[in-house]
DNA sequence: CGTTTTTCCGTAAACGTTTACGAGAACACA
DNA sequence: TGTGTTCTCGTAAACGTTTACGGAAAAACG
């Protein structure tokens, strides 16, 4: 099973740096031989051992994205991954790459599987997300100077890395200024910690469309969960119980827009009846609740493979000819209108 | 950054090969010494090159996790993961391995992927799921004769690999009982494809207690879609439109119970009133619909951790003094019954 | 035919480890 | 003092690649 490149050199009765040029498409390699040595390669079903090349190239060719399970929760924040992944694999994958994922531990926000990562030099470069406002990940990267890209921004959005973001600002905004011209005007806003940049980002986003339409906003109206189930079921009650109630809910996140309206049926409240309902961040479920949630639907798969172009456009090993670039892009959200609203 | 055991030993005036041993924890090496080596290690941030130790070793201490996104579906089926690779890794961890992720490219059911990580030697195991009646990543694994390890069976369910699967027969059989009991006779059964193989334990455990209960199977309440929101939401109305609709329904996922459960709201029929219904996977989807799905429960951390130890145990590289052994398990599925049978 | 260029290939070093082997020094023992 | 044992360490080979270098043969050119 454990053919190598001198098992080759031997059955065609040539020197192992002949077979290694001829496999590596070098020019100085007479076409037959290339064509015997190719061959070969196929019918004894070589393939090179990954840890020699990498040893030798100085390169895993290989590009680890760190995967969270998020604090306080073991179960969400996934499913959003998949398709970006997919796209992420695909065109990395163009370029001869793979994509491994990496499990961080529960609790240490990867730092340590990163540093280890990063140490042992398991890849090329990684790929981050739930950015952080304050991220040390990304201080950590940059200090190092390891090659990184992030889905998400971060506070300082430093010129030195490609991050491709969603403009949850205005996202917000655009969700508010649906709801007012609805004629709303107590709206709630449920969002994760603001330490998460898309947290803090949508509430700007929030907050600036209810100035905009000179409606003063209510703290009463503005609470933090875990970014889960879980999460939205504990403080939508909260917000329910102001004083004066809100008549529209924007939830920042699916997940947390589940657990909100399991909150909201068991007050016997309906969304899309007796109160709206709006959700930033798409993905099935939305669509199959009941009532179906209107939501801002993301593009997870092209954006996987453009934050993968983005990646190896900044990377001087990797980038063409053009030279390495670093490309920061935010893109925009698609509302998906619905029953819920 | 790219400090090596060279670097090491040029520091501290001692030959590499002593640098190493100090570091492996042989004995042959003076405790003084050692100290002053970890000592080093520690101050020039040493950590060994993965490549370099695969390399000489023979071994790259990581085992990969297949992750697929599924057939005809880029969305589902990765939530219930997490849980259970957050178990695996932890109990890798624990043994100095490394869990890696490898996203297979869809449609082609991994053999591309799988292929890869193999003959590259990128890992010394791999972890497969979605484990298929028929199933030919098996197959080929055992053929080259690579370790691996599955969650879930094959038909075939061969003494050759450990592997660690749900009792999807004896949950089939538990909701039926509990339906049954309930006064339920038309009880349906929405599933996967049978050629994934839980779905074919789940219908076999129907179908068994049916039997048990002197009720005929009818055909029309048994319906196949594929394994997500849609699947469900399509198949649904299928059983519904029966000449003699069910009083109940199982689903064999959460997330085809979720698109199910919107087809019935579509068509006026409640969950928990109008019609029973019961899911055999449970994730926090079912707690969280309205009304709460009763669904059975699968220790999934747990099972992840289970899973490593018995991969490591059927790999004599890996296995203790007492030598490899294949451990085969099927663990049992708890019920939590909620608001919707 | 002599010279230069081109084509093709073999040699060997290097990447960063681990480890078998052997040797010097220290020590124990008679 | 001589012999044997134990500690400790250095040397060097090996893992499977890639690639700089040089050289032999072939081709091109005058």
């Amino acid at each position: 099973m454990a053919s190598s490149i001198h098992d080759l050199a031997r059955h065609l009765n040539i020197s192992i740096g002949t077979v290694s040029r001829a496999l590596n498409g070098r020019a100085d390699v007479n076409a037959d031989t290339r064509q015997r040595v190719l061959d070969a390669a196929a019918k004894l079903n070589y393939s090179p051992n990954q840890s020699g090349r990498s040893l030798r190239r100085g390169a895993t060719h290989s590009i680890a994205f760190m995967l969270q399970p998020h604090p306080g929760d073991q179960q969400y924040g996934e499913p959003f991954f998949i398709p970006f992944l997919t796209g992420l694999q695909a065109k990395l994958a163009e370029s001869g790459l793979d994509l491994i994922v990496v499990m961080g531990a529960p609790g240490d926000y990867q730092q340590e599987r990163l540093r280890r990562v990063v140490e042992t030099r398991r890849a090329d470069a990684v790929v981050l997300a739930w950015t952080r406002r304050e991220d040390e990940r990304i201080d950590y990267l940059t200090r190092v100077g390891f090659p990184f890209a992030t889905l998400g921004r971060s506070r300082s959005g430093g010129k030195s890395y490609p991050s491709l973001d969603l403009d949850f600002e205005k996202a917000g905004a655009e969700a508010v200024d649906r709801l007012v011209a609805r004629g709303h005007r107590r709206i709630a806003a449920i969002r994760p910690s603001l330490s998460l940049n898309f947290g803090y980002l949508f509430l700007a986003g929030y907050r600036k469309a209810l100035g905009r339409h000179g409606i003063e906003v209510d703290p009463g109206l503005i609470a933090e969960g875990f970014i889960n189930e879980a999460g939205g079921y504990e403080v939508t009650p909260q917000v329910m119980r102001s004083k004066d109630p809100p008549t529209a809910i924007i939830f920042n996140n699916d997940a947390m827009a589940l657990g909100g309206c399991k909150a909201l049926a068991e007050m016997g409240v309906k969304p899309g009846h007796d109160i709206a309902v709006i959700v930033i961040v798409d993905t099935p479920l939305c669509s199959y609740f009941s009532p179906a949630l209107t939501a801002f639907r993301p593009p997870l798969e092209p954006m996987g493979r453009r934050l993968a172009e983005m990646l190896l456009a900044s990377i001087p090993a990797f980038a063409g000819a053009e030279g390495a670039r670093i490309i920061r892009e935010v893109w925009p959200l698609e509302l998906i209108a619905r029953d819920s609203d």
